[in-house]
Parts: C-alpha cells; structure tokens; sequence
DNA sequence: AAATGCATTGTTATAATATAACACTAAATG
DNA sequence: CATTTAGTGTTATATTATAACAATGCATTT
C-alpha cells in the first residue's frame, strides 16, 4: 500500500478496493475449496464499503434489502468465515469488523483509528513485529494473535474544532 | 517489574501485588482529591484477586456478598473510575479488566494474554511506542491512546496437551 | 446546626453485541 | 440418485454495557 492510496486519502479511487476485494476473496476461496456465497459476497462487499469499521448489526439492514434472511446469526457467520480467511478483521475496541488491506500473506491486526472520522487504516507492523517477539520470548511467551489499535487523530481531523 | 516476580510467574506472593495496587490507589486519589470509594476499593481488590482479566458481571456477586448493591451500573461505574486513574486496564477482544502493574506513569495498555490459563502479563512498551510513534507519524496519524493484546501461550502453558 | 451544592450510589429499564440450538435446504460426492 | 456435508433460516436467549432518574451522603458556607 503506497502512502497516497491510504485509507485516510479521501482522494483515492474506492472502487479499486472494493473490486481488489474481491477479487482477492474469489482467488483465495477458490485456491482453498472454499464457497463465496452470495450472503458472504455481499457482507464482504458491505464492510468495504467505506475505510470505516461496521458493526454487525449494522449489516443487517442491506442484507433484508438485498433479499436475504436478516438475522444476527447470518452476519455473524459471515463475518467469522471472511475472519478466518483474513478478509476481514474486526477492531474489538469498537466491536466493529473493517476490510483488510492486504489479505495475500497472513499478518496481524494493526490498526490506526481517527476518533473524529472512525476512518482506521491498517499499519504495517513487520518492525513492531519483531519488537513484539523480542519482549514476548524474554517471557517465554509464544504469540499467536497479535491485535494493535491506535487511536488518534487523521491528518484531515487534526486542527478541526472537534479535535 | 523483574521477570521474577511477573504475571506468569506463579512463586510470586500475590498479597504484595494486591497491597501495592491498593497502595498506589490510595495515594493517587489523594494526590488528586479523589475518593476511593469502599465500593471503588473492593472493586480494585477484586480485580486485583489474580492476573487474570475479569469480567464486569463476575464481579457483581462478591459485591453482594459484601453488602453493597449489585446492579451493572454499580460495577461500571467503579471500573470506568478505575481505568480514568491508570489503576486498571480494558482488554478489550476479552471484554475484560486487569489491574494495572505500574499505575505510577501513563502508559498504553499492552499484554500478553495466555490462552490457556487466561494470564495476563503487562508488557513494557517503550521501545514498540517509538516504532508505533514513527510509523503514525508518516501517515500524519497523532496517537491518542494505544492498545496492544498478543494472545498466545505463556511459558507454563506450552506443551501442554489442550495448547 | 441548617442550607446549599455536588459527587456518589441505588434502581429500573433497556440498548447493543453475540451465540446456542435445531430445522431446513442446497451443493458436492460417491 | 442417494448420501453426506456445508450453508442458511429461525427462534430464543446469553452477554456486555448504558440511559435515566431518584435517593443519599459528604463537604462547604452561612
């Protein structure tokens, strides 16, 4: 991801996300046997919809409109199937679910999260990584998820009245 | 704090970590003209009772066993005081609360999280806050608050059968 | 001490998030 | 085409958290 296609520049073209999503989902289900279902298309498609975490029950209301069944259970299957191919991640400090940026090799969930816009843009964490594993293992502790949520201020929010 | 007397080690005398925290709390609360509350007191003991992240519902019961009131808001209130003041901590993907190690600076919330015994040790992150500070910085990203949860396996946990 | 103002707690209700359990349907496989 | 498995529909409920307002207690001034 260059620094100009950023989630925090408004500027750039989101269609290109949402259709490289897709794709990316399409590639990878197909590559492991596994269905991209029209509900779980859909809910992929929803959570990409913006930079911006959604909740769950958030996507309820597009899947009724869309024709589906409407029911918490529904969402959630999805969003856990699109989790565990790391379409998706979800922000537990906001118990919301957003797209992953770079879902071709498995890393963890690293986020930076303006409190003004809701806007999080993934952080590439290889240098924190190593950090991590050095602490870790003078614990003897093994890592197997790692989640890292900063929240701050975007560049567009810093300066702003509500800041 | 020494790797000797940390979370995951289980020789540490836990009365000294419950007696430090509530030390601190009384002293910042003066400092601060503050009231710890026998309410906010027995909810800082309680959550100091282990390392392990506890749930505002389970601290309900021994608040009635004490004699005190017993309803969500009771309990939230004290944590949100609690975590105000630096002396406890949200994990947030655990929907939990953990006493704070060293309440004594302001510092990010950052911990390694067993999975299996559900330990929870603080993790010093001085180093990891440059590499998060650098990172934000070149997106324009001003960090306000900043929350770190490695999930894996402390040291007494691996090998085990269920790990 | 009485009166005032503010912080704290009590209480009821409900919002918001997530899962259990089981029935039903569609798709893949032999 | 029969069987098995994955996916979805449906109802109910568990879990986590907050809103709103009443009552009480504590601190300060009069």
């Amino acid at each position: 991801m260059s620094e100009l296609s950023n989630a925090f520049n408004s500027d750039h073209n989101h269609d290109y996300c949402i259709s490289d999503a897709l794709q990316n989902a399409k590639a990878l289900c197909k590559s492991k046997a596994l269905r991209l279902t029209p509900i779980r298309e859909l809910v992929l498609r929803l959570v990409w919809q913006s930079h911006k975490p959604l909740g769950a029950y958030e996507l309820l209301p597009p899947l009724a409109d869309a024709g589906f069944n409407s029911a918490p259970p529904t969402v959630y299957r999805a969003l856990d199937f699109l989790q565990e191919l790391g379409l998706i991640h979800r922000i537990a400090s906001m118990n919301a679910f957003i797209g992953c940026t770079h879902p071709n090799h498995p890393h963890p969930s690293a986020f930076m999260i303006c409190r003004v816009c809701h806007t999080a843009a993934e952080l590439n964490t290889d240098s924190i990584n190593r950090a991590f594993k050095e602490t870790a293992s003078s614990f003897g502790f093994s890592i197997e998820e790692e989640s890292v949520e900063l929240v701050g201020l975007c560049h567009n929010c810093q300066g702003a009245d509500d800041a």
